[in-house]
DNA sequence: TTTGATTTTGAGCGGTTGTTCAATATAAAA
DNA sequence: TTTTATATTGAACAACCGCTCAAAATCAAA
């Protein structure tokens, strides 16, 4: 040992994740994360070997974040399916101006890469799997409490519902109506919920 | 006049389309542009003025080519919603494989591009726009034809279909079920459809 | 056949890309 | 205080980017 790494990690990843968001993975230059996280090319390259080496860790930071916004609406609603509902609501609307981009940072990788990039494309798929198992818990849960008609799939209620976050969220950049995408949401959670 | 374009325009901007739609706008170089249609840098300068007004030519084409393919789904069935699920499963599972891309090639473009290209911006949210007055078309025919309920709002049922349609087609892409798919598209219209 | 407007060619411009690496700075261990 | 392993710096590389333009080729009109 003798010398320590004068920057902080998870900070320097935060950022990249929010410039990566913005703009892309083929978007984003390694001088525009150079400025952003205040890293010269050599420590980054030491620290991530590659632009996509930092690109995953950003991946997986948002991935995590997200989590943590479910999560939260999960537990301050003690209802599963309102947390769901808040959660969109959330995510699509109200966090429209502050996110980097109105799309879903998987979405936008999944929608710019392709298979020259493998691993990537695969730890893409892997994430978005993993937000609909979260999804299908919440459903399992909101099922036992009566929330949702015992004959639904929670497994294809999951799906749907990430379907149309994904939608909603491209639809939003399309018409930048938040009152119209509310609505949009009011209807798809008022069809599924039972009075 | 003394000289006369050897080229065609319309085939040159098809083969542009179909490399954009897989690329995206900032992953194809105006060199992979020059080998696909086969032309110089002069001529493609004389002829669109710049890669952005290739790209305007190109997702015009791309927007004409899917609403021959809707045409086309509408009038060989003769029921309006029957069109409009025809042509969704065509676009989204069907063709997944003989498609550039599994995205909607205006979504790919709203994801990649922000306001810094204002003209691409709208351009594309206009052809957007005029998919949903499309389906709302479809939709207000499917409710004289009492195919959907009285009650139903076509222009709100067409921002639904428009949403879960470009959902989808992302859906495909991150887990490459075609029959997973397919279903889904059965649960949207058997939930809209009259019996 | 000559003229002349138009199209096509492709070398090349200035700038940007992801990445490398020798030189320097740093701080824990001896 | 000296040693030494590690961290940081930033100039530089080769490749690529969108685009320009002078020169050559083309073909309808005269």
């Amino acid at each position: 040992m003798a010398n320590v790494a004068k920057y902080d990690r998870d900070e320097v990843v935060r950022k990249a994740m929010l410039l990566f968001w913005e703009k892309g993975f083929n978007g984003t230059s390694t001088r525009d994360l150079q400025q952003d996280i205040d890293m010269r090319p050599g420590s980054i390259y030491a620290a991530f070997g590659s632009k996509e080496g930092l690109f995953s860790e950003a991946l997986e930071y948002y991935s995590r974040e997200m989590k943590q916004i479910l999560d939260l609406r999960s537990t301050e609603l003690q209802s599963p399916l309102a947390g769901l509902e808040a959660f969109m609501r959330n995510v699509v609307v109200d966090r429209r101006d502050t996110n980097p981009s109105e799309f879903c940072m998987l979405v936008k990788t999944l929608s710019e890469l392709n298979e020259d990039q493998p691993e990537l494309m695969q730890q893409t798929r892997k994430l978005l799997k993993r937000t609909e198992d979260r999804f299908t818990d919440i459903l399992e849960r909101a099922q036992k409490q009566d929330e949702i008609s015992a004959s639904a799939n929670p497994r294809m209620l999951a799906q749907q519902l990430q379907v149309q976050m994904i939608g909603l969220r491209a639809f939003m950049k399309a018409n930048r109506n938040p009152n119209t995408v509310s609505e949009l949401i009011d209807s798809i959670f008022s069809s599924i919920r039972i009075h």
